[in-house]
DNA sequence: CGTGGTTAGCTTAAGCTAACCACGGTGCGTTAAT
């Protein structure tokens, strides 16, 4: 009753948004809590209305700055105040402004990266962090083991913090994953709260083709037809430069790239452009999404598949977040796997690699040296991410710290552990991949065959299900008059009263 | 890691092989002490 009124005064909604209330009940609670809510269900308020209610205050990682800016934008527009995110967008004489007076914010938006900053964690000491959130939780299992390790380290921010209670949100997650979450906070007594995945409305279409050219000109065709605005992911970004150029070329307007190379002012106006319609098509890797909330996308196109169901999953959840009908084609060729595995195998150094830096830093240990990064970079050929990859193994072993350790061990043994953990690393990585691909050669219904990965099972039958089952494709062609979802069942009912054709034993035709 | 394209170098000087290289994504943070 009380937070339905804090909801009424504060955000002037009438009622609470499935799931939202009772996570927000166990974060009054104190307990820590793990929360799995679908794309646009409104996970923010989970964090924003406790604030409110709680002494002191809520800091919140989150893993993009664009997604910590929207925040508090969106924060501010309520009229919220007392929010602060700390990150390299403020200039050194803001930043020790504001870590000297931290306690007067009630939202603190931060990234795991910054929360290894003492003179952060010393300011947080002093003040009551009532909550600790963690948005979009699954990219501590996502990219803490190799790509952002600071990820991992979030437990230790915490434990430091005293423990204050944990919120982590999601979209999806696997059991795995979510186990992976609980144990890397090192969270006790947790509270779940796990909702479907699934997103009814948008419906599955894998296409199989033979040839890269024959896949180029289908994604012509279907770009043709489709009603936008829509989303084409890449594996690389010269390909969403290419097809981008391809369907300008074709006479195909509203269209642009988008990826991890570009200049983030560049970024920053493209994904403006496609918010406020001024683009209807952006061809893009997997840079794009995250934060995205563009409530009218109406297909997202997979020209490349991702190297995990969980991510294909993130993807094509960009589409219909406005409640209305969608579609996710991916488009298949023999020849897919060869990124996804070779982006897979990068990740990880060599094993002579392996040897050869960890001599080097031996090498500088023994002569009383702290470890020179740079040296040691340019002496290898390692990647940022490998060398990161390595780094966090010494670091969570306490190999980095204490050189004497270091002489004891001996080197052999350090890089026998490291290995061991490179192959765990890409036998799980490798399993992932071989699961996606698994799901492509599904023979029944796609969406019972992902949500039997994620341990669920379809509970009602659905219209536009996949194109394993029955899917009509003129809903989403730009000629026709959008059908409206209600009307098609309807129309779909009548026709199978009709017939007397059952709803889903149909599609095992 | 694994594949596909190019080139150097060999030679029954026009065609073969071996060696080499380019290719494939995601983002933070970069500046001080009581």
């Amino acid at each position: 009753m009380q937070l339905e009124q804090i909801l009424l005064d504060r955000f002037g909604f009438t009622a609470f948004r499935e799931g939202q209330k009772s996570i927000i009940e166990a974060v009054l609670d104190q307990k820590n809590v793990v929360a799995m809510l679908p794309t646009g269900a409104g996970k923010s308020l989970c964090y924003i209305l406790p604030g409110y209610v709680l002494e002191g205050s809520v800091v919140i990682v989150s893993p993009l700055l664009s997604l910590m800016e929207d925040q508090v934008q969106q924060l501010q527009m309520i009229g919220e105040k007392r929010v602060i995110a700390i990150n390299s967008f403020l200039s050194y004489e803001e930043r020790m402004t504001t870590l000297q007076s931290l306690g007067k914010y009630k939202y603190i938006f931060v990234s795991p990266e910054i929360l290894q900053s003492t003179a952060l964690k010393k300011q947080l000491k002093k003040i009551k962090v009532s909550l600790f959130v963690v948005d979009e939780a699954h990219c501590i299992s996502q990219w803490g083991h190799e790509f952002r390790t600071d990820y991992l380290k979030l437990n230790e921010v915490i434990k430091e913090l005293s423990t204050p209670p944990v919120l982590a949100l999601t979209a999806t997650a696997t059991n795995k994953v979510i186990y992976d979450i609980v144990s890397s906070l090192g969270l006790e007594d947790v509270s779940y709260h796990l909702h479907s995945i699934d997103r009814p409305n948008i419906a599955i279409h894998v296409e199989k083709l033979n040839t890269i050219e024959e896949k180029k000109s289908k994604l012509l065709e279907w770009v043709k037809t489709l009603q936008g605005p829509g989303i084409i992911y890449f594996s690389s970004r010269k390909w969403s430069e290419h097809i981008s150029a391809y369907l300008k070329e074709n006479g195909i307007s509203g269209v642009s790239y988008y990826h991890g190379g570009m200049e983030a002012s560049e970024r920053i106006l493209i994904q403006q452009q496609f918010l406020n319609d001024q683009i209807q098509l952006i061809c893009c890797t997997n840079a794009f999404g995250m934060g995205v909330n563009k409530p009218n996308v109406r297909y997202v196109i997979h020209f490349h598949y991702p190297s995990n169901m969980e991510s294909y999953l993130q993807e094509i959840g960009r589409a219909g977040r406005d409640g209305k009908s969608s579609i996710a084609i991916l488009l298949a060729s023999p020849s897919d796997e060869e990124i996804p595995q070779a982006l897979i195998g990068q990740e990880f150094p060599a094993i002579d690699e392996l040897e050869h830096l960890l001599h080097l830093i031996n090498e500088q240990y023994s002569q009383g040296l702290a470890v020179n990064e740079e040296y040691i970079l340019s002496r290898s050929t390692l990647t940022e991410t490998q060398w990161r990859f390595i780094k966090y193994q010494l670091e969570v072993n306490g190999w980095l710290e204490d050189y004497d350790i270091m002489r004891k061990l001996e080197v052999d043994i350090i890089i026998k552990s490291i290995e061991t953990v490179i192959k765990n690393r890409l036998l799980y990585k490798k399993s992932k991949l071989h699961e996606m691909k698994r799901w492509l050669e599904s023979i029944t219904c796609r969406r019972e065959a992902y949500l039997s990965i994620f341990n669920e099972t379809l509970t009602k039958s659905i219209d536009q299900c996949c194109d394993l089952c029955s899917l009509q494709y003129e809903g989403y062609t730009k000629s026709t008059e959008f059908i409206n979802p209600v009307h098609f069942k309807e129309w779909k009912n009548e026709l199978q009263l009709i017939f007397k054709v059952g709803g889903k034993s149909a599609k095992s035709s």
